[in-house]
RNA sequence: CGCGGGAUGGAGCAGCCCGGUAGCUCGUCAGGCUCAUAACCUGAAGGUCGUAGGUUCAAAUCCUACUCCCGCAC
């Protein structure tokens, strides 16, 4: 029996979930978004890649700034549904908009809950070191990200992960397990978990004040902060080319712990640096190695890459 | 009209302000050295300098338009 429902979503992360659960035959009534903003270079006016997708359908596409008007909680119900999935949606959802349909609603959320509650998971579980997260399905309440878990998919996190590598993961995850879980609701087969009261964090946005590196912190923090923050936004560093007068933003879009230095350097202090060996930067404490980087006006390039154009070289202080 | 940077052999860059023989670090190929090598030495191939116009005796370089890429801001 497919449901009908309402998707709510607004990028990239949201659109794996949007395709599996049409290609699951569901009946998508219509699909709830941000409006488009300007944005990008040329600040012109972009629908959300769930917008496109949607449209590209032929769905039905509502983007409403606000849903706490009754009117547009009026609007919802008016679509008489069984469900709405919500996946990043990006604007929080009323009780009369929870209420409305007849199974509630559901939201794919990227991190182990109660861990990472909000708006960056994934980002923050590698920024934290975590070795793991998940992928959950939860019934939603009116707290932020604090209803009972559905379903459940933990996914190891790597040293080579990114922000980037775990996003795709997760969404991919995540849509896999969307019309499980959408069939198992029809069925009422689908115990609900409360989360534990235990382990509680919030996942802030990720802000400007994300990005500096700090190179008194240890390796291990640093190498976590670049790889979360990868490839957008970017952790950066500052580094001045010689001849110029001011330092450049480089941002590092991967690295990996390096063995730490056999003398303690000043953190920020290149230790060695060649097409060879890429650019290993001592830390408050062990070093990191970058491995691949991106300047200003440039795409990004392997570090080897970097060095033969832009050499930085051995002893340079970074900040 | 948000601000700004970039496009130069296969890769990453310099040269442009101040027009006049296409440069650097690598890679590739050949040869040499070596027990051997990602090391070292010698040599070679490989470029419509993003596109289209303009100025000029002469344009990678100056002017105009366009295409594509990117950083910031959002």
């Amino acid at each position: 029996m497919p449901l009908r429902l309402a998707f709510m979503g607004s990028p990239d992360f949201a659109v794996p979930a949007l395709a599996e659960i049409l290609s699951a035959g569901h009946e998508v009534a219509c699909v709830y978004t941000q409006p488009p903003r300007p944005a990008g270079r040329g600040k012109t006016l972009r629908p959300t890649p769930v917008h496109s997708i949607a449209s590209a359908q032929g769905l039905a596409v509502r983007t409403p700034l606000s849903l706490r008007k009754s009117a547009r909680q009026d609007e919802f119900a008016a679509l008489d549904l069984d469900l709405a999935v919500v996946v990043a949606y990006g604007l929080i959802l009323p009780q009369g908009v929870l209420d409305a349909p007849r199974l509630g609603c559901i939201n794919l959320h990227g991190s182990r809950l109660p861990r990472w509650r909000g708006a960056a998971p994934i980002q923050r579980a590698i920024m934290a070191g975590d070795t793991e997260t998940a992928v959950q399905v939860m019934q939603m309440e009116a707290g932020l990200d604090t209803g009972p878990v559905l379903m459940s998919e933990t996914t190891p996190i790597t040293a080579r992960d990114t922000a980037q590598t775990l996003h795709d993961r997760l969404a991919r995850i995540g849509a896999d397990l969307l019309p499980r879980a959408l069939a198992a609701l029809e069925r009422a087969s689908l115990p609900a978990r409360p989360q534990p009261d235990q382990g509680v964090t919030y996942a802030h946005k990720i802000t400007a004040a994300d990005q500096p590196i700090d190179w008194d912190r240890p390796a291990e923090a640093i190498d976590a902060q670049i790889r979360g923050l990868s490839p957008s936004p970017g952790a950066y560093f500052l580094w001045q080319p010689p001849g110029e007068t001011e330092a450049i933003r480089i941002k590092a879009l991967m690295s990996e712990v390096a063995q730490a230095p056999s003398d303690p350097s000043r953190p920020g202090t290149v230790l060695d640096a060649g097409p060879d060996v890429g650019l290993t930067i001592a830390c408050g404490s062990g070093a990191v190695r970058i491995t691949r980087l991106q300047r200003p006006g440039r795409g990004p390039v392997s570090a080897a890459d970097f060095q033969r154009g832009n050499p930085i070289l051995s002893g340079t202080l970074l900040s």
